[in-house]
DNA sequence: GTAGCGTGTTGAGCCTGACTCAACGAAGGC
DNA sequence: GCCTTCGTTGAGTCAGGCTCAACACGCTAC
């Protein structure tokens, strides 16, 4: 590719290389990705990507924080509504989100939960942003959350997670409105089984 | 490692390879896993692993495959059993390997779920032969499972994993009867969400 | 015994891809 | 116009996956 080489900022040539590591993943997934071939679709030396990310690894996890940042940003919850309301609201992003990015969002899923430390980290540390939110939705006294509602919540964010991948798999072949009211209807019944209050249907 | 080296058959060669595989995955991760480090414990030459196993990725995918093999024998339902009585015993059964192999099995859950193509398959098809074996439980009559009950099956399922590994890393703080009693509740709680019949309690 | 044969096994070496390092050169200040 | 800064280079090292032609062990036949 004979693409003149230019000299960038730290900050915008670490964003380029970002931006193109989340094409490679997409394209394939996270522990297919070379630095050489990002390198290469960058125009700069395979010597550069290292003096930005001191290591493959770190460099897959920048890639994964990002997207993961991504996600947790277009689904900030809306303090200003109901539980229940911003329950609905936060599946809808969601839904947004990954119809939207679906391959990044199913390489983050399926493919960063295993693969490097890492990465495993980053997927962790998401997971567990969307079950404090929804434990937030109930915790009106900011009270403890017991081993039960807690549970309930992250098995909830993972029975989400593997529903919205299978539901893209089936080529949404379920109206968007039918998903997002189901998984209103598990959200409630996971977590009141778990003994949450009922008046979170606020 | 001065230990004298022995020619096996074929299936101790393999069956020993693949248990020493297990060790490492147990002690790191799948992607941690190097074929060297195998080879040396085995005590055989580096070559050799690749006329078992030609590729590395085979050979993970063989590990995995063994796991999942014998996490299903393991849990395989009892026919005679009543619906409800069969899901507990199978989470029983579930709990009792989870707690036997727990690095292993957490190796396999949060390691072969990404990582490379052969092993998401493989950790896919589990998850999937889980989620029918519930979904048989239900469909007494034969019929048709519409995509709504699918979901529900596939999600529980996910759900069970993640609030095992959470439970795992509690130290199993909350008892496991009391664990045991909830992971029923929530398959009851998905399953009638999605319109499962209310005499699946029989 | 020894000649042959099937097959488990070897070990040197290739090759890809992650990673290093000393030196180069394009902006900006003086 | 020189100097300092720092983004950048590219040749090279190293680890680890993988190959291949030859070897050696156990076996049967003569």
């Amino acid at each position: 590719m004979g693409e003149q080489r230019k000299r960038l900022s730290r900050d915008e040539r670490r964003a380029q290389l970002i931006e193109i590591g989340r094409h490679q993943v997409e394209a394939s997934s996270f522990d297919e990705l070379s630095t050489d071939a990002v390198a290469d679709e960058a125009g700069i030396s395979r010597g550069l990507l290292f003096h930005y990310f001191p290591t493959r690894r770190d460099f897959l996890v920048a890639l994964a924080e990002d997207a993961a940042g991504e996600l947790l940003d277009l689904t900030a919850p809306d303090e200003s509504l109901p539980p229940l309301e911003r329950l609905r609201a936060g599946l809808e992003a969601y839904l947004d989100y990954v119809t939207t990015r679906s391959d990044l969002y199913v390489a983050l899923v399926r493919g960063a939960a295993g693969g490097s430390t890492g990465l495993q980290d980053v997927f962790e540390a998401t997971r567990s942003r969307l079950a404090e939110r929804i434990l937030d939705g109930l915790a009106l006294g900011g009270g403890e959350v017991d081993d039960a509602l807690a549970f309930a919540a992250r098995g909830y964010v993972a029975l989400t997670e593997e529903v919205v991948v299978s539901w893209l798999r089936t080529d949404q072949r379920m109206p968007r409105e039918e998903l997002v009211d189901r998984l209103v209807q598990w959200a409630l019944a996971a977590l009141s089984s778990a003994g949450a209050p009922d008046d979170l249907l606020t």
